[in-house]
DNA sequence: GCTAGCTGATGCCCG
DNA sequence: AACGGGCATCAGCTAGCG
C-alpha cells in the first residue's frame, strides 16, 4: 500500500541526512512530504538534553519517565520479546504499541511549542525549525533584514582560535556551607551594555535584533506571569523560553565560521570583558570575607563570610557591579566536594545530591563506576566516612564474585563516524585504534553515526589492550563469563584512589572546613 | 620483553 | 553546521630496565 499521507495524495521524499545538537551527530533518511512537516520527538530530546543535561537517557521509555509522562500501569515488553509476544499475546503488544504512542504525542505536547513558536516568526518552515540550528536561525533574521534594506551580504571572516570564559578552582576537598552566584545573562548583557557587534554589520542589525530579542522576551514572562488561562501560559512560556535560546547564541554566532556576520575579534570582546568581571567579582567576594571554591564562566560557588549576614554580604557584592550586570544568588548547599575544575558534587539543604563534571557522572563511564562515585560521594559529603572506607571493598568483591550483569561493567559508546569513516582515518594514519569501532567493524549488522555500542573486557591481565580484549555485550553469555575481573579491580581501585587522594587537610584559615588550597 | 611516562585523539561534560 | 575550557581514557610511541 503507498503512503500517501501528503497532500493531493503524495509520497514522502527521503534523502540522507544528519541531524546535530550539540556534540552529538545523528544520521538518518530524512523525509519530506507535500503539504506536511514532520517532526522527530527524538531530536527534540536531544536538543532539550544539550542545553538540560538532567536525562538518564534518550529512549522512549526513560525520556517519558523522567518527564513524568509514563502511566503507572504502562506496559514494558523487551525488545528481545516483541517477535514473541506479537504470536503468543497479540492484545498485550496492542497495549504495549498504544503506549508508546500515547508517550509520544505527550513528550511532543511538551517539547515541540518552543519550536512551533519560532515556525510563526523565523524565515523557516516547522519542520526545518526543528532541525536547524541556532546559527542558521540567527543568520537567516540578519539576511532578511539586510535584504529588506537592499544591503549586500558580506562573506564570512576566517576562523581563528580565541579565549573563552574564565574557570579556576580556589579550595578542594569539602566545603560547608557553599553559595552559588551567578551573573545573569553574562555574554549578552556585556555585548549590549559595551555595544560589541560584527565589524561587517554596518547596519548594526545585531545589536538591535539582540535588544529586541530580550524585550520580546521580558514581555513574554509578564504575559506569562498574568494569563489565567494554562493554554494562555503554556503559549508565553514558549514565546519566552525560544528568545532565551537565541539570545544565548548570539555570542558564539560571533566566533562561528559558517556565519555571514562572524567576528572572531568581537567574540573574544566578549570574552574578556566576561574574565574582568569575574576577576573583579572573586576579589570583592573576598575583600568581604568569603571563600571562593571554584568559578565558571559567569558563575561562582563560595564559602560565605563566618558572620552568618548573607543579606548584607549579597547587598554589599551588589552595589559594587557595573550598570547594566545583575547578580543572582540562586544556590544554597549544605556541603560541597569539590574535586577539580568543572568537577563538583554539591548537598542541598533538601538533602539532595546533584553531580557535575565528566569524572563524576559521565555517561561514557561504565556503571559500575558510575554508581560507586555516587555512593562515595554521598558518604563524603555527609560526612559518614567509616562507611566510605568501606565502600571500596563491597565494590570490589562485587567485581570478583561475577554475578552481576555484564551490562554493570559495560562501557557504552556513540560512534561518532561511520565505521567507514573510521576505516578511512585509520588507513590514512589519523586515528588510532578503537573497541568501539572495532566491534561495528566487525559485527553482523550495520552501524551508522550516532549508533551506540556497549562492550566489555575479556581476559584475565590487568594491562591489556582494549580494542583487541573487547566483547559486544550483545554477544556475552552468561553460561561462559569472561570479564577481565583484574582489569576491572584496577580501574576501581584507581577510581577510588583518586577521589581519596583530594586532601583534607587542617582547617582553612577562616575556620570553615576541610580544605585544601587550589 | 616489559613498564613508566609522555603526547595526541577522542568522548563527554560545564557554562 | 553556536563557542572555548577541562577531565579521563586509550593508543602509540620512547626511554630505561633486566
Amino acid at each position: 500500500m503507498a503512503l500517501t499521507l501528503g497532500r493531493e495524495d503524495r509520497l514522502p521524499a527521503a534523502r540522507p541526512s544528519r541531524f546535530t545538537a550539540g556534540d552529538r551527530a545523528v544520521a538518518y533518511p530524512r523525509r519530506d512530504l507535500f503539504g506536511r512537516h514532520i517532526v522527530d520527538t527524538y531530536f527534540l530530546t536531544l536538543a532539550y538534553d544539550v542545553t538540560h543535561r538532567a536525562l538518564a537517557g534518550h529512549g522512549l521509555k526513560e525520556v517519558a519517565r523522567h518527564f513524568g509522562l509514563a502511566r503507572p500501569d504502562r506496559t514494558y515488553i523487551p525488545g528481545a520479546e516483541i517477535a514473541r509476544i506479537a504470536r503468543e499475546d497479540p492484545a498485550r503488544l496492542e497495549r504495549y504499541v498504544r503506549d508508546d504512542a500515547r508517550e509520544t504525542r505527550a513528550l511532543s505536547d511538551l517539547l515541540s511549542p518552543v519550536y512551533f513558536a519560532q515556525a510563526q516568526w523565523l524565515p523557516f518552515g516547522y519542520q526545518d525549525v526543528c532541525l536547524r540550528g541556532n546559527a542558521a536561525k540567527i543568520d537567516a533574521l540578519m539576511q532578511r533584514a539586510y535584504l529588506a534594506e537592499r544591503r549586500a551580504l558580506p562573506r564570512p571572516g576566517s576562523a581563528r582560535p580565541f579565549a573563552g570564559g574564565y574557570t579556576d578552582i580556589f579550595l578542594t576537598g569539602l566545603a560547608r556551607p557553599v553559595r552559588h552566584a551567578d551573573i545573569r545573562s553574562l555574554y549578552p548583557s556585556l555585548m549590549l551594555r559595551e555595544r560589541i557587534g560584527p565589524a561587517a554589520d554596518d547596519g548594526g542589525v545585531f545589536l538591535s535584533l539582540l535588544d529586541a530579542l530580550r524585550t520580546r522576551r521580558l514581555r513574554a514572562k509578564d504575559e506569562m506571569r498574568r494569563a489565567a488561562d494554562p493554554a494562555a501560559r503554556l503559549f508565553w512560556d514558549a514565546q519566552q523560553s525560544t528568545a532565551k535560546v537565541l539570545i544565548n547564541s548570539f555570542y558564539g554566532y560571533l566566533g562561528f565560521e559558517m556565519a555571514r556576520w562572524n567576528d572572531f575579534d568581537a567574540a573574544e570582546r566578549v570574552t574578556a570583558a566576561g574574565r574582568a568581571l569575574l576577576r573583579a567579582l572573586v576579589e570583592k567576594i573576598r575583600a568581604l570575607g568569603a571563600a571562593p571554591v571554584e568559578i565558571d564562566t559567569d558563575g561562582i560557588y563560595y564559602i560565605p563570610p563566618a558572620d552568618g549576614d548573607d543579606a548584607a554580604f549579597e547587598s554589599a557584592v551588589r552595589a559594587g557591579l557595573p550598570e547594566g550586570i545583575e547578580i543572582e544568588f540562586d544556590g544554597r548547599y549544605e556541603a560541597m566536594f569539590s574535586y577539580k575544575m568543572k568537577n563538583y558534587a554539591l548537598l542541598d539543604e533538601k538533602g539532595e545530591i546533584v553531580l557535575r563534571g565528566a569524572a563524576l557522572k559521565s555517561r561514557g563511564l561504565e556503571p559500575f563506576q558510575r554508581e560507586f562515585l555516587r555512593d562515595w560521594l554521598e558518604l563524603r559529603l555527609r560526612g559518614r566516612d567509616e562507611e566510605r572506607r568501606a565502600l571500596r571493598e563491597t565494590y570490589r568483591r562485587r567485581i570478583a564474585k561475577r554475578t552481576e550483569p555484564i551490562a554493570w561493567l559495560a562501557r557504552t559508546e556513540t560512534l561518532q563516524d561511520a565505521p567507514a569513516t573510521y576505516a578511512a582515518r585509520r588507513t590514512a594514519g589519523g586515528r588510532g585504534r578503537n573497541a568501539a569501532y572495532e566491534l561495528a567493524q566487525a559485527a553482523d549488522r550495520e552501524y551508522r553515526a550516532g549508533d551506540r555500542v556497549s562492550y566489555y573486557v575479556a581476559g584475565d591481565r590487568k594491562n591489556v589492550a582494549v580494542y583487541a580484549a573487547a566483547r559486544l555485550v550483545s554477544d556475552w553469555n552468561p553460561e561462559r563469563r569472561d570479564e577481565n575481573v583484574a582489569y576491572y579491580l584496577s580501574k576501581l581501585d584507581e577510581l577510588a584512589d583518586r577521589l581519596e587522594a583530594v586532601e583534607t587537610p587542617p582547617a582553612a584559615p577562616s575556620g570553615q572546613g576541610e580544605l585544601s588550597l587550589g
